[in-house]
DNA sequence: ACCTCGACCTGCAAGC
DNA sequence: TGCTTGCAGGTCGAGG
């Protein structure tokens, strides 16, 4: 479940599990996922009390007592989804072994979280706060989107003299943090702007932003607001960690609608889908621009 | 410094 | 039915 509104909906799921329990025991059931396990992974988790739980861009960062963060990444594939310990005979489906159960966390509190990645484009990695800074998986990043950070000006500027194209700028983490190849679509059909627009275009000469940066950045903080409100888009049936399921996926407007009439107001226009830079984009060539 | 492409993996659906 | 192919919500490193 992967980009911004997906990872904040999971947040949001574990965030009361997690917050103020005991990490009691750690499973990896293999030694690495994109990478390997560091030495100390499980050892540097056990025993430690979890602070709080944010999230930066698509990262889960899980704050423990002892100063250190868990870092954890989704990729592709990556799911949580939490269980209890059970309780005389009785079963529940969540807390049955699955294929592709990598890493079981259990709590003091008798619940348990375990995380499942098919593909295994996703890891976990333990970096002490203090060297937060320095951590080259969030050096360069962008503003979050949904921040006071964030805005045409700060937008414009990351494209400035970009000669890729829009679509390949908004999946670039280090312009703006979260978006992905979803969410660059839909958020593009809503500014009514082309993604093969050169980026550059959201600058005047001058560097200053365009309307269009100012149009774009409005359809991501609508769009991306409007995913969370619904817990994001389930695909695949990737759940949320409670089992819920996500419902963005009826409003996508672009994203997975090739030949369908393209819904805005007016346009009579019908969505198509090209490849991009090795992805699929879906976008209506009558109204985006 | 940019930009694009291939590589990393598994699972599922469509087509033959 | 079974095999092959293509495709999938991400990111990094190599090469142009």
């Amino acid at each position: 479940m992967p980009e911004l509104p997906e990872v904040e909906t999971v947040r949001r799921g574990l965030q009361p599990v997690m917050e103020g329990a005991r990490i009691t025991r750690v499973e990896l059931r293999r030694a690495d996922l994109r990478f390997p396990f560091q030495p100390d992974f499980a050892a540097r988790l056990t025993g430690q009390r979890i602070v709080g739980l944010g999230r930066r861009a698509k990262f889960l960062m899980a704050d423990l007592a002892s100063g250190d963060v868990l870092m954890m990444h989704l990729g592709m594939s990556g799911s949580f989804r939490i269980g209890a310990v059970p309780v005389g005979a009785f079963h529940h489906p969540r807390n049955v072994e699955r294929v592709n159960d990598h890493v079981v966390l259990r709590l003091s509190s008798g619940k348990i979280i375990t995380y499942n990645d098919p593909r295994r484009f996703g890891f976990m990695k333990i970096v002490a706060r203090s060297a937060l800074d320095d951590e080259p998986l969030l050096k360069g990043l962008g503003p979050e989107p949904l921040g006071n950070a964030f805005d045409a000006a700060t937008l414009a500027k990351a494209c400035a003299g970009k000669t890729a194209s829009l679509k390949a700028a908004l999946l670039n983490q280090h312009v703006v943090a979260g978006l992905g190849n979803i969410y660059a679509a839909e958020t593009l059909h809503r500014a009514r702007l082309s993604p093969k627009r050169r980026a550059s275009t959201l600058a005047s000469h001058s560097g200053a932003p365009t309307d269009r940066a100012r149009q774009l950045v409005a359809a991501i903080r609508a769009v991306l607001t409007e995913a969370i409100a619904v817990g994001g888009a389930t695909l695949r049936n990737c759940r949320h960690p409670d089992g819920k399921l996500g419902y963005f996926q009826h409003s996508f407007e672009v994203y997975n609608h090739e030949g369908q009439p393209c819904t805005t107001p007016g346009c009579d226009g019908v969505v198509r889908r090209f490849v991009q830079n090795g992805r699929a984009t879906f976008w209506c060539p009558k109204c985006q621009k």
